[in-house]
DNA sequence: GTGATATAAAACCATCAAGTTAAATAACTG
DNA sequence: CAGTTATTTAACTTGATGGTTTTATATCAC
């Protein structure tokens, strides 16, 4: 599934796309609109995000509410920490940006 | 560099060269040998992993070898690290959903 | 210089990705 | 039912990817 976690977040278009859903559930347009290309064309990029187990979507009418599903997030992640003694020294920093975070 | 990053890492031949590269530096001819294509791809994904940041080659008299340059790696992390608490949360969520269906 | 080794470059092919527009489907609204 | 809204599907274009084989370049060893 890596693969296509991976492929997925290569667009920038999509990680703003989980940028927004980390805010919580947007339906299709809700999620288009602040971009300059066509309706189908996100679609299309929700499908790849779907297809990659990143989010998951709802049925509320005519609306489709995705949802982010961040599981495939911690495996690339875990993926990532496999390096991490590569980055020693910087490595203090993202681990102090982590505990930042909590 | 996201971009470009993300989706080096998208290839598991690419992820293969870099584990492999985690053990220590390594010549085009010694990353080639596990994989059943030509030399060439190879070569081509090691453009790639350049392109990306995530390799630096030397040169040792015919011999271009490749070192693994782990910092694109330290921002994919970083990136993901901004959702982590986000499926920690989630878990959270799930977990005290289980607890109070007990 | 000749030949062998290591790698890159070129040309080519098949497939996939990202966008478009236009048409189809689904569900609400009056 | 007719019309509107939300979304998907289809058909198409363009350009990138991942592989091939063949050819070129660089360096060593003799």
């Amino acid at each position: 599934m890596l693969d296509a976690t991976f492929a997925a977040l290569a667009d920038p278009t999509r990680r703003a796309i989980l940028a927004r859903l980390a805010q919580g559930e947007a339906t299709v347009s809700e999620l288009a609109a602040p971009f300059a290309m066509s309706q189908p064309a996100v679609s299309k990029h929700l499908k790849v995000l779907e297809k990659a187990g990143l989010i998951t979507r709802g049925r509320d009418a005519q609306r489709r509410p995705c949802r982010l599903a961040a599981e495939p997030l911690r495996e690339a992640t875990e993926w990532l920490a496999g390096y991490r003694d590569y980055w020693e020294e910087s490595f203090q920093r993202l681990d102090s940006l982590l505990r930042g975070m909590e």
